[in-house]
DNA sequence: TTAACTGGAAAA
DNA sequence: TTTCCAGTTAAC
């Protein structure tokens, strides 16, 4: 955009208002004159751009072609951010390829506008949207939006820092940290040497897991290689951010957090797309992190749900980053404490080799207890009247504190007690409106929490006991609990808005909800108890024993090495006895025999399909489902305040053999739609939960 | 937003 | 059969 200099110098004697008036209207039309002018000439070299355009709009997924103005020739490279006319709109779009030509029979628009110069958009990203899309029954544009953080535009400006002199790792340290699991120095090797080896891990009970991690990636750095490690919260970030500092050296590495702001965020994405980091540790969107070389990924506690996005086309983070390993050549590491059945699947299908903790190292670092809950001893301990806590685990509590704090998980926070019948547990509901019972104040009957009714004479529907019990005590009660029988000791919690992330190594009662424990600075806990174990097992989810076990080995997982762990449970139970044996890669993989038998993942491929009454019904007639598929519902969801329309839910289950069959018919219903501007219906590939 | 396309009605 | 028009559709 020119704009000649004897014109301006022309309108510079004019007076005041009247020359800035006349010089607005002559800039503009000259403005519009130069940008007609420039649009016309178009670029010697490959004058056409195929931009990804951000639009809602299924059916027009693809790369559309547009005309690129000489003046904009330079900048319009692979991976700007440009603006684009679509349909009579100024859109955003990408610039995935330069061509000399194109199949567009019709006159193509020019580019409005390159945004920056920056590509943002990697080739290796560019194909992997393609590629997650597809799997997800989703948009190449969707998957963008998760990808690239928005642009800020100061951020941009601001000088490069200057990348951090090349390091070294020393392999000797990396042995020694993951001492105890098998076969974890070969894994090491192979990683420092340039290999592609790929590990499902099980970590022992008190395994400073931050800094293996950061032992792992020291040694793909080695090889001139990068790596992305993801973890479920900011939390987990933070501790991995410290660890990476220490094994790799201040400067090797960023940490893509959505908390850290648009800014912070853009900064560090740009300094891993410019190539001056090659490491990233971050949360679920760091999956998408664009770095070169890329030669490791990692993924810690996969079965977070944290780790599922909740926005379209709702990719989980592991499948992302094995994707990423398989297309781009580089290694794979899935750890945890406990272990999924989707992790036990890699195992199982040969695509990734397990590394464990052999059978001494494990024992040696905890030894769990269960500490008999079961109803007889409930009733007979004078002590479980008052309180959950029986006395062996008293006792434990306070051996314990003689030598360092004690960790007390407890599910849920806060007084608020729903009823259940103190017989078979059942929840009390309300006989009119079937709303949850609640205590009333002192010596009143018990109260409906929905509609306020006062229950004077309930008995329990399932088992017609009149007792009722308060099945849920939360972490303030077990706090004040704690205060009383240990007068003296501190009584920390650590729950809901107010969650710690360490605390110092001195005895105190560590009261938290599951997800919110506290790490110990130093080794670690004397001793973890589990209060209340049969709260989290029996929730009508798919996943509720395998998410139990994962929440309770993530506590227990913080003891220090030789600590003690104890369990109030029923020692009957298989997932008390995974806990007890730290066997969960067992339970993992017993847990896979009952989904296979079940046909539910990963035995089957599933997915749902949301929307209203009559659009659900719509899609699903669209749905040109595989043999062996079925439609499972729909079922009408419950809505919590729901003044909005109904929303209906059904499942389609196909054998997973079937599964890419299922998926691209689910992806052709959504263009369909899209196409015929039907209502949109929501279709999540593999979800979370059910 | 808008050019191109569709199909149906009127004119011949 | 041709022409005209209005509503629809695709969209570079």
């Amino acid at each position: 955009m020119t704009r000649s200099r004897p014109q301006e110098a022309a309108e510079l004697e004019l007076p005041g208002l009247v020359r800035d008036r006349v010089k607005e209207g002559k800039a503009k039309a000259a403005a519009t004159r130069a940008r007609k002018a420039a649009e016309a000439e178009l670029a010697e070299h490959a004058p056409v751009a195929q931009v990804l355009v951000d639009l809602p709009l299924a059916h027009l997924d693809r790369p559309f072609d547009y005309a690129v103005p000489a003046v904009m020739s330079e900048d319009a490279q692979p991976g700007v951010r440009v603006k684009v006319r679509f349909a009579g709109k100024d859109v955003d779009g990408f610039v995935v390829t330069r061509a000399a030509e194109s199949e567009h029979s019709g006159r193509l628009q020019p580019l409005r506008r390159v945004v920056s110069a920056e590509a943002v958009l990697s080739p290796a990203i560019a194909e992997l949207s393609a590629e997650v899309a597809n799997r997800y029954a989703g948009t190449r544009a969707d998957v963008l939006r998760l990808a690239i953080p928005p642009r800020h535009a100061t951020t941009e400006k601001a000088p490069s820092p200057v990348p951090a002199p090349p390091g070294r790792w020393d392999p000797a340290a990396g042995v020694a940290a993951w001492a105890g699991h098998e076969p974890a120095a070969a894994f090491l090797g192979h990683l420092a040497r340039g290999g592609v080896p790929r590990a499902v891990w099980h970590a022992a009970a008190g395994t400073d897991h931050p800094l293996l991690i950061a032992h792992a990636v020291g040694a793909t750095l080695e090889s001139g290689r990068g790596a992305i490690v993801v973890a479920p919260d900011g939390k987990d970030v933070a501790r991995l951010d410290a660890a990476l500092g220490e094994v790799l050296g201040l400067g090797r590495h960023v940490a893509l957090t959505a908390e850290a702001g648009p800014a912070a965020r853009y900064r560090d994405f740009l300094a891993v797309r410019r190539d001056l980091v090659r490491v990233v540790v971050g949360t679920r969107a760091a999956a998408f992190a664009p770095v070169h070389e890329l030669g490791l990924v990692v993924v810690w506690d996969d079965g977070d749900d944290l780790l599922s996005e909740p926005r379209a086309p709702y990719p989980h983070a592991r499948d992302v980053l094995m994707l990423r390993a398989e297309r781009e050549g580089a290694a794979a590491l899935v750890g945890g404490f406990a272990r999924t059945v989707e992790a036990d699947q890699l195992l199982r299908s040969g695509w990734a080799h397990e590394i464990r903790p052999d059978r001494d190292f494990a024992r040696r670092r905890l030894t769990v207890h269960i500490a008999g809950a079961s109803d007889f001893e409930l009733e007979r301990d004078p002590l479980t009247r008052t309180s959950r806590v029986p006395r062996e685990a008293h006792e434990a509590i306070r051996d314990a504190l003689a030598s360092g704090p004690v960790l007390l998980q407890t599910p849920r926070r806060g007084y608020a007690a729903a009823l259940a019948c103190e017989r078979c547990r059942t929840p009390a509901r309300c006989s009119i409106c079937q709303g949850p019972l609640r205590l009333g104040g002192s010596a009143r009957p018990p109260e409906c929490g929905w509609c306020g009714h006062r229950e004077e004479a309930w008995a329990c529907a399932v088992c017609g006991d009149r007792g009722l019990r308060a099945p849920v005590v939360g972490d303030a009660r077990t706090a004040e609990e704690m205060g009383r029988i240990f007068p003296g000791v501190r009584v920390i919690t650590s729950s809901g808005r107010r969650v710690l992330t360490e605390i110092p190594d001195r005895p105190a009662v560590v009261v938290a909800t599951p997800g919110a424990e506290p790490v110990v600075e130093g080794d670690g806990y004397a001793a973890v108890v589990l209060l209340d174990t049969w709260l989290l097992l029996g929730r009508p989810d798919l996943r509720a024993d395998e998410e139990a076990l994962r929440r309770w080995s993530n506590a227990l997982a913080l003891v220090r090495p030789g600590g003690r762990g104890l369990v109030v449970g029923d020692p009957a139970l298989p997932v008390l006895q995974a806990l007890l044996r730290w066997d969960q890669p067992g339970f993992a993989s017993r847990e896979a025999g009952v989904r296979q038998e079940a046909h539910l993942p990963p035995a089957a491929k599933l997915a749902t399909l949301t929307g209203e009454a009559g659009a659900l019904d719509d899609a699903l007639t669209l749905l040109r489902l595989p043999e062996a598929g079925e439609v499972l519902g729909p079922v009408l969801l419950d809505q919590n305040g729901g003044a909005t329309e109904e929303v209906w839910r059904a499942v389609v289950r196909v054998p997973t053999m079937a599964g890419p069959e299922l998926v691209a018919a689910l992806g052709e219903v959504q263009r369909l739609r899209s196409a015929r501007k039907l209502t949109p219906v929501r279709v999540q590939v593999d979800p979370p939960t059910l």
